[in-house]
DNA sequence: GCGTGATTACTCGGATACAAGATGTCCGAGTTTGAGCGG
DNA sequence: CCGCTCAAACTCGGACATCTTGTATCCGAGTAATCACGC
């Protein structure tokens, strides 16, 4: 029970992405080499950002990732979801007769964790990120 | 990004030993039997209940598990430490020169879960789930 | 100068390898209860 | 009736086996910009 390093990585780079604003998208080279990781492994976690829609990619030469336009307002939970999936985090999988009890109280408390990470916009950290690093 | 069936098992028992009260232990075997799951596998999470103090087991012939006295105010938290332990679910690991800011937003939402699930007590559902199954 | 092709710098996707943790099983050891047996 | 012994019913702990998932790498394919070259 522990969020995924790629989930981290993921977060880091959305909002260097955002520092970097909406000019000419930035190739994972520099991405990578800021996080300490390898290319390759981060390009996948960036397509599923793409896929997200959090993102755009743009190949060839000079390519490379870059926030996506009017979308300045992407939240925490946005990222989350995109890499970790929706999926909740409690599941009973018992076979009672009515809704387990315990499920519905699991679902509430990680609903107080969403709600949290949907009012935190990641654009709130992209200044002072900049100057931090 | 998932809680462990350990949690949900170890839950739904205490949420029964809780129904059954403090008289003479209850053993492993109905207990397993009552979810599905293999008796021994079931007593190494139970174990982590006894060292967490949440209950205590008795040794021997008519042996087994029992809530502890005094303590009917348990709640869903302390099962879900004693199970997943207390470390924190995100952990930035990169080398910031400061404290990383989305380490800090992840904590707090991390602890808006913890505090709904620090505020409610097994207790409270004993009483239904008994009927329920 | 201008098109055309080759080169280069990228992303994209699948296949694969590796490690760690969750899940589950097996077995031996210790502990208590209770029954049986002999005095 | 009493005490002793022994068996049965338990928990406890460690050592495995297995399965899933996260992490990471490699390689071929596609794509766009740029450069080189010939007309």
């Amino acid at each position: 029970m522990k969020y995924s390093k790629a989930t981290n990585y993921a977060l880091h780079t959305m909002v260097f992405l955002m520092a970097a604003g909406g000019g000419k998208p930035v190739g994972v080279q520099p991405l990578a080499e800021r996080q300490g990781v390898s290319p390759t492994y981060l390009s996948k976690i960036l397509t599923k950002l793409v896929k997200a829609g959090l993102i755009e990619s743009a190949s060839g030469a000079n390519g490379g990732y870059r926030i996506r336009r009017h979308q300045e307002d992407i939240s925490f939970l946005d990222v989350i979801h995109a890499i970790e999936g929706t999926a909740s985090l409690f599941e009973c999988s018992m076979e009672h007769s009515a809704e387990c009890l315990i499920d519905q109280e699991m679902r509430r408390a990680e609903e107080q964790m969403e709600q949290y990470l949907r009012d935190k916009k990641l654009v709130d950290l992209a200044g002072k990120m900049a100057k931090a690093r």
